[in-house]
DNA sequence: CCAAAAGTGTTCATCGTACACCCATGT
DNA sequence: ACATGGGTGTACGATGAACACTTTTGG
């Protein structure tokens, strides 16, 4: 049954703002491509594609990022809607941006060759085509806010990770230092975090102890009306 | 020049939570319409309308709201894209949804009428069309984040308001009380309300002055870094 | 004169912030 | 033995929360 029959259509894509993190590293970073075909081919651009007929929003954004990453369940959010009517100059699209955070070890790297794609840190970011630097700015924005009430931010990081690390990721994300006592405090003061019996030992003589996120008690944390917060 | 030829086109179309107070009452409230077309003809719903190619999703939704109320510049934000395929039993129909704030009083009354449109408290909401009840619940968890860090709330009422009415317009928001002591002291504490030489006497006998919100003295505290919170 | 809403200050606990030294170990 | 990053405690100021009485005036 089909009403509504007699309104024009419109072209709707889903862009991927992908987040990545390296914890070994000290910079956030993000997956660009270049473009391989018109209009503005050969320029940086956020991996997108179109919404087809028979799939969602958050499944056609699922199926973009897992295509170019060949991973499957990564964590992802809706940012924007964008549908100024020039913003893209091959046609008129209405476009649905996504943002994503993965850990840059775990994927296929393979495949992101395949794409011609790269991770570029977000403090060396080229120009990207139509609204893409809009998206990304936005994807930041959004980044930031989330990451401090809401625990994404192991989404960036392996299972096991030292406090060490998790503080470069959020100095990664924010652009500041932390004071490295008070940022421990607080953290540990939240009782998500089980320490392990187990040190990483590549950064430091010393080495750090692992810890992992108890998400368990994070939801059972949850319905008692606490709240993340960093 | 029309690239992307080959891919297939959806409906798009943009719904609108029309967020409305009244400085006299006590509720929050949602401006909602009963359905004079099929599927769900004479169903509550929000107010909605289809994109057309020559028209941002922005546009499309000032076109809406302004159809309803006659209202011309009304606060307005986008929430976010619903696009389950099967969320609109008339076809795949893919939906921006905007709310907006707006003083009950200003508005063209006859036109809403005109439409069958209804100023429905958020505490007696009736069952929702389609995922309308799930806009609204969205909806209503963004403006009560958003109220807290953002200088919305003036939108909802008129430039010249007392601070007591303030105050019954947040917690009608959040649905709890606030103690006026401390609510009055935070707010002035900022010092983004002037007071002028002017009581409204409707409420009570004594007397509340009445403030105005001094935008200009915001956006300077802005540039220096100020956060509105309350 | 009284009912009804406006307006006003203080205390206490909590939280954020600033800050400097010792520890463990691989080279 | 030394360089490197990991790990720890305390003091102070700011902020949020709780709480009760006086003022004004229309009826």
């Amino acid at each position: 049954m089909e009403f509504y029959s007699s309104h024009p259509k419109l072209l709707v894509a889903v862009d991927s703002i992908i987040f990545g993190f390296n914890e070994y590293e000290h910079d956030l970073k993000l997956l660009l491509l270049k473009r391989n075909f018109e209009p503005e081919k050969g320029n940086w651009s956020l991996m997108g594609g179109f919404v087809s007929p028979n799939e969602s929003l958050d499944g056609a954004a699922q199926r973009i990022v897992s295509q170019l990453t060949g991973l499957d369940k990564v964590y992802m959010e809706q940012l924007y809607a964008f549908g100024n009517v020039e913003r893209d100059a091959g046609g008129r699209i209405v476009s649905v941006a996504y943002f994503s955070l993965l850990k840059i070890n775990d994927h296929d790297s393979e495949l992101v060759k395949q794409h011609g794609a790269h991770w570029v840190s977000v403090n060396e970011l080229p120009e990207l085509i139509f609204d893409h630097q809009e998206m990304v700015e936005k994807a930041l924005r959004k980044l930031r806010i989330r990451a401090r009430t809401q625990p994404i931010g192991f989404e960036l990081l392996p299972k096991k990770f030292t406090i060490p690390q998790l503080q470069r990721l959020y100095e990664s994300i924010y652009q500041v230092p932390f004071d490295k006592r008070n940022f421990r405090r607080k953290l540990l003061a939240m009782g998500l975090l089980e320490k392990l019996n187990e040190k990483e030992k590549e950064t430091s003589k010393k080495g750090a102890y692992y810890y992992r996120f108890n998400r368990q008690k994070y939801e059972e944390l949850i319905e008692k009306g606490f709240n993340f917060d960093l």
